[in-house]
DNA sequence: ATTTTCTTTCAATATTTATTGAAAGTTTAA
DNA sequence: TTAAACTTTCAATAAATATTGAAAGAAAAT
């Protein structure tokens, strides 16, 4: 496979991730095009290779800017703005898994601390089961965010050293 | 607040964080009610329940049942069907990991081991910088692979224990 | 064997989400 | 200050996804 096949591969791969993940198709197609190009782009380049328009891609590389996983380049001399991606795929996933938190995980881990005010005194069964089902997925989504959490303060290759460590002693 | 009130308060959250994790609302939220009730379920009560479609309750109760996170349940002396939801919320998560890990992570894995193989003689700087990318993204892949291969064999509170403490020390 | 009760399927439809493209806005240069 | 080069916005449109409901299929009861 020569190079030019491989990069589309690898942008139609992430686009398809994206998708099924709830982030829009274009937005991780942008990105993937970003990490595999060496140059910055401008939002011409972005329209051309993937066949999208001037609103399309600019809307996608503001939320792109707005995950912090693409920056705005100014080129001397140069009018036109350019982007350019981050690289390092450690720091690309501790991002993602950062914003992700804040939007998703914290709002529900709020509601589940409403839901463990529900009939606090009742005896009957329904309500018992009811705080039980809360407070697990209470103290699971509560792992995870502390997982999050640790992972962000971490550099990669200690972080994984210690996680797979845990599976085989 | 009451129980009422609480539950529909689930299950609305639940369909909220399935609808940003491409999970269906509906599917979502047939789930969340499945996990507040300790009572089986029929078709009919779910329909009642969530307001929708007879096909839109069949269907999404076949996939959740193809998830692994619903079992129909024979009624002794009843005709018809009756749907029993996992209530175990770590065992809920592992076989959501479980699955997602299948359909998703996988494949991406196997593009990935194709895409090591573009030009891979060459000493063109754009061909490196591709490479370094794209082994980058496999051993992150691979090392979350290996990570839900661990989490499914383990017991929830071993598990969060040796995480966490990880940090910690 | 026929009817009743319940389940499944799937084409039609509705809803949600993404994309376009042209107009308005902004910045720099002449 | 005017024009040119570029960016942003957003109503209209297209595409993707979910939902309906009625018809066909199954299973049990009569």
């Amino acid at each position: 496979m020569n190079l030019e096949e491989g990069k589309k591969q690898f942008v139609q791969a992430w686009g398809a991730i994206g998708t099924q993940w709830g982030i829009n198709k274009t937005m991780a197609q942008i990105h993937a095009l970003m990490m595999v190009s060496t140059q910055e782009l401008s939002t011409e380049d972005i329209m051309e290779e993937l066949s999208i328009s001037r609103g399309n891609a600019n809307m996608n590389l503001r939320d792109l800017i707005d995950w912090g996983l693409v920056q705005k380049v100014f080129k001397h001399g140069e009018r036109r703005d350019y982007f350019q991606g981050e690289k390092d795929v450690w720091k690309i996933a501790k991002q993602v898994a950062k914003i992700r938190k804040t939007r998703e995980l914290d709002p529900v881990l709020k509601v589940l601390e409403e839901l463990k005010k529900v009939e606090p005194n009742s005896k009957s069964e329904e309500v018992k089961h009811f705080h039980k089902l809360v407070n697990d997925v209470y103290k699971l989504a509560n792992n995870v965010d502390r997982l999050i959490e640790g992972v962000f303060k971490a550099e990669e290759s200690w972080f994984w050293d210690k996680i797979l460590k845990i599976f085989t002693k």
